[in-house]
DNA sequence: TATTGTTATACTCTATAACTATA
DNA sequence: TATAGTTATAGAGTATAACAATA
């Protein structure tokens, strides 16, 4: 049985140990940030096959769940500005996951639609992020914990 | 005494309601950058009188635990680009807060230290932050569930 | 008048390459 | 050769203003 390398003591190391403790030990927004930048790092190496970043995956999740809606609606709840929405979901049509469908109610807006293909990619997608939640569970040690954790978050939120 | 106004029913909230039940309940990702996003822009808001963005105070805490080390370190420790280092502490140095002082043992390395001014500032920034951070810890429930989250969210890290 | 989608634009943050002076 | 600080630059992400079509 081989045992893990040591990682070699660094001046980085020693002022690590020093921002994580003493003075400045309870920031909670640094913490929030550093974990929330390691899970989208994640993400993103899981992610990169599939060529989708964080946004993307929670647009298709959004329009499978909510089919018809407007731009600005599911825009809205994600809190991207409607002019920066225009390009992500352009990008998603381009590659013939999503449906941008001139509504006759409203000739203004567009209703927001997965193609077929779209379903099936975001089956794939979801499979893959599942995966990647259930580890990120077993790190916090199960299923109690994740439900913690999001509890806790919620009320930062 | 009076009721609060019922927030009016929108698509956005149907939407996002949609969205926390679900399929979709669980994303650990979504939800912790919606928090670390929430938290960020209270730290505007209350630091913008200061004129201090996040980066700046960790910069200041971190040089005023750490005095003498070089912006390479301080850097990492951060995840900031030595590159990108430059122009964040060069703005602290043009504000009279922090000094870059050619070291003699090693002439390419710059020590980093607060001035007197720096000290003052930071020790008022610390205040401000700390009257942050109390109202973070009361919205989390206490110091034990700040505690919790701190714990769960080193376990993403 | 207000809203939807859109374009243009700018600002911040982040990432890489390349230079200089030292080591 | 490698490292510290620096400059230049490019890419994301995000913010606002303004426009045409429609409500």
């Amino acid at each position: 049985m081989r045992r893990e390398p040591p990682p070699p003591p660094s001046p980085s190391r020693e002022i690590e140990a020093a921002l994580r403790t003493g003075a400045t030990t309870g920031i909670i927004g640094y913490r929030l940030r550093r974990a929330q930048l390691s899970v989208f790092q994640k993400f993103l190496s899981v992610f990169d096959e599939l060529k989708l970043r964080p946004a993307d995956y929670s647009v298709l999740v959004l329009i499978a769940d909510n089919p018809g809606r407007k731009q600005t609606e599911i825009a809205e709840v994600l809190g991207v500005k409607r002019a920066n929405f225009v390009t992500l979901v352009h990008g998603l049509e381009e590659r013939g996951l999503v449906e941008r469908i001139p509504s006759h109610a409203d000739k203004r807006a567009n209703a927001l639609h997965l193609t077929a293909a779209g379903e099936a990619f975001l089956a794939h997608a979801r499979a893959v992020h599942e995966t990647m939640e259930q580890e990120l569970i077993a790190r916090l040690g199960g299923e109690k914990a994740r439900k913690t954790l999001l509890d806790l978050l919620d009320r930062l939120t």
